[in-house]
DNA sequence: AGCGGGCGTTGCACTATCTGCAACACTCAT
DNA sequence: ATGAGTGTTGCAGATAGTGCAACGCCCGCT
């Protein structure tokens, strides 16, 4: 692994912190001041660093720029995308699709409620892997060694009563996600939302993506929205049909 | 500047435009294979890089992540978003929140229209600098010879035929629009597309952020849409009031 | 089966490239 | 004025990155 690298890439999560002034950075890196702005100046020119106004750096716009069109690449979201909006058309709440990557769950799209009450949460933010139920559909799919090594080395926030409390409970779930192919996340996050999810398989039937329908309990019961996951499962249905015919070469 | 650094990081707008094998990435950046590899594996290191089952280098998900965290310390952003949505609950029609920042603008908020229409702009995309509203903002408060320079140096694509062709319309419109303190963008960018917008200045009075309405000919005629200005105007007003009077020390 | 091309990976010797230092420039605050 | 704090530059030394060549592997071809 290249060093000079490491050490330039290590100064952006430090950035996305808040902004920081070139002694800071370095100290941070534990490098002399003037390698710290060779670093910098590098990362500068290539936008990925920004320098205020008062001189401190700060991340920069070209990230944004990348983050989208790295999004814009993926094909799932493509063509899951008119579905979303159709289903979201149908049933007004907020639908989310997310994918499974190194060891996080991330929403890559997201179709907002037509209800008043708006969610958290933002294309590109890592799931609240333990209680999502996004998060399980893609966790539930994977090898067994593979869903242990993750559980086990997960952290199990107890954001409610309710939530995931540990790595047996969490494996307990996915096994049961496994078995009957959707899951929900019943006021695991939020004490007063609930969600139901289904998955997207690709052609081979391994889950490449899932989608989630989300709706508080002042709008829905647990129940009610529960009696709309035939509709969820037939439209991540439509779009694993749809992504599995693609002609796209994988 | 980092001869390294500046390689590695030249590798992520080459994947942006879509997965690429090791070869393509050596011979795009002129170095050998082996170079290469070593410089993916410290992005992939990072999560900057991922690497899919086909083996080709994609854009990572960390990528998302530290976009996210870049437009959330924002602050401007923060104390602008309750206005947007307030002025989005009045009119009902997709707002945005901008800024400038190394002669590019972009997108850094984004309300959606209530109306069925939506616009195709996503937070983090660069602007079409030289026909959006907000653009024409945050040009026209830079000081003279700065504005001068970019004018000059951008290109002036003909979206319709009321976009702005050159550099010498596009410098008098930007005159135009200092002096009066708004701007518009009448199907410049969009044919059936008209946009108002007005500016956001921090506490010394320049422009730190621009905020525009737009709306397509088939719900408002640009004349209705124009009636709207001073509420909008009041609007940015608001923010900027708010925003000088922040402590955020700047 | 056997063969050959394509691609990713590894170890190594060489030196180009990065590093830390120390001195300098600049801006503020006292 | 003076000094502390911060950012910037040039330079000599040596670390760390480079290209090479050889290897292993997978696939398709005959």
């Amino acid at each position: 692994m290249s060093q000079t690298v490491d050490r330039a890439l290590s100064i952006l999560p430090l950035l996305a912190e808040g902004p920081a002034d070139l002694g800071q950075v370095a100290t941070r890196l534990g490098v002399h001041k003037s390698t710290a702005l060779r670093l910098l100046r590098t990362l500068h020119d290539h936008g990925l660093v920004y320098r205020q106004q008062d001189q401190r750096y700060r991340l920069g716009a070209r990230l944004f720029a990348l983050a989208q069109e790295a999004v814009e690449n993926l094909d799932v979201r493509e063509i899951a995308h008119t579905h979303l909006v159709t289903l979201n058309e149908q049933i007004g709440h907020t639908v989310h699709l997310a994918v499974y990557e190194e060891s996080e769950v991330l929403y890559i799209d997201k179709v907002e409620s037509r209800y008043p009450v708006r969610m958290y949460s933002r294309i590109g933010k890592p799931v609240a892997i333990t209680v999502a139920a996004v998060a399980k559909l893609l966790l539930a799919d994977l090898p067994e060694h593979e869903r242990r090594a993750v559980a086990e080395k997960l952290d199990y926030p107890l954001y409610t009563s309710r939530s995931t409390p540990n790595a047996a409970a969490f494996l307990k779930e996915l096994a049961t996600v496994r078995e009957q192919g959707w899951a929900t996340d019943l006021g695991g996050h939020e004490e007063s939302i609930n969600c139901i999810g289904a998955p997207i398989r690709g052609a081979a039937g391994r889950v490449v993506a899932a989608m989630s329908v989300s709706a508080p309990n002042v709008v829905v019961t647990a129940e009610e929205l529960l009696t709309l996951l035939p509709l969820v499962r037939r439209t991540a249905e439509a779009i694993s049909r749809e992504y599995s015919g693609s002609v796209t070469p994988h």
